[in-house]
DNA sequence: TTAATTTGACCAAC
DNA sequence: GTTGGTCAAATTAA
């Protein structure tokens, strides 16, 4: 196999997910401390880069209708200038309704009590879906166009009383766009508050909803901040258990088969838990 | 003024 | 012919 970018690509990629992983762990640590939060935006940074950096390298394996081209990689970390990004907004022009069909493979799903997921995302659609009780909204990542980042959600109201909402991706962020909380860490990490405002899908829906569950919401918003770290189990799409992950469960997840792997090749040193 | 949302139109897939 | 995903002009909000 080819290097990537000068390095083993298969190295390259557990390298930066685990890399992801410790940073997580010291970012559970620091969270158990008042008055971290700079640390910790510069840790969550750090976290977001490593699996930024993963999907790069995985996109780099292979030629599945998933991956991205050499070159699309290469405007992902080189921006387009404006001029270029008037250019291709003008090739974009007139061709509304010319898509491909989305086939489910490459998604996945989520099931919560708020959209809110962390990212910014920006509406583009809604549509009445036959058979179905609430429309469905369709979102891009705000930074489609400056960071050429491809990452859509679709949105759907499935229940009311509790409000529920049926969340499904479609690729994955390669853009910057998680939003970092500003100072708002409270000391337990399930209660991080991020300053984050939903769009406005189904609005009066919302509004009707807010009414009673105000008092929960931004242990909600917490909870599903992380779940985009997580690995998809059925368990991490549960906003309650999400909300209760712990510094064994990052035990967990940085697993021997991990340690094993960089034993490999040598080139990680050990990671301490705390 | 800029950015985000709404909404009707378009069209490929079914 | 119907449905669902996307575009982009118009509208609204910050």
């Amino acid at each position: 196999m080819e290097d990537f970018l000068g390095e083993n690509p298969h190295k390259k990629l557990i390298k930066e997910l685990v890399e992801g992983k410790r940073f997580a762990v010291q970012l559970q640590s620091l969270l158990k401390q008042p008055n971290e939060s700079v640390l910790a935006d510069e840790l969550i940074r750090k976290i977001w880069g490593s699996f930024t950096q993963a999907i790069t390298v995985l996109n780099s394996l292979g030629n599945s209708d998933n991956s991205l081209t050499q070159s699309q990689i290469e405007e992902v970390d080189q921006p387009n200038s404006g001029s270029e990004l008037k250019k291709k907004k003008k090739e974009k022009q007139d061709r509304r309704g010319c898509y491909k069909r989305r086939k489910t493979s490459g998604s996945w799903m989520r099931e919560s009590e708020t959209m809110n997921d962390g990212c910014a995302w920006r509406k583009y659609g809604q549509k009445k879906i036959l058979n179905s009780k609430y429309p469905r909204c369709y979102y891009r990542c705000t930074h489609k166009y400056d960071q050429e980042c491809r990452a859509t959600k679709q949105v759907q109201i499935i229940q009311k009383n509790p409000i529920m909402y049926h969340t499904t991706y479609f690729g994955n962020h390669t853009c910057n766009s998680i939003k970092i909380p500003k100072h708002t860490y409270n000391s337990q990490f399930n209660h991080a508050m991020v300053n984050h405002s939903d769009s406005t899908v189904l609005k009066e829906e919302e509004e009707e909803e807010s009414k009673g569950q105000s008092d929960n919401a931004s242990s909600v918003v917490d909870s599903n901040l992380w779940q985009d770290f997580m690995p998809s189990s059925p368990s991490a799409h549960d906003s309650t258990l999400a909300a209760n992950y712990n510094a064994a469960y990052y035990e967990e997840i940085i697993s021997s088969r991990d340690m094993e792997d960089l034993a490999k090749f040598g080139e990680i040193e050990a990671i301490e838990f705390c």
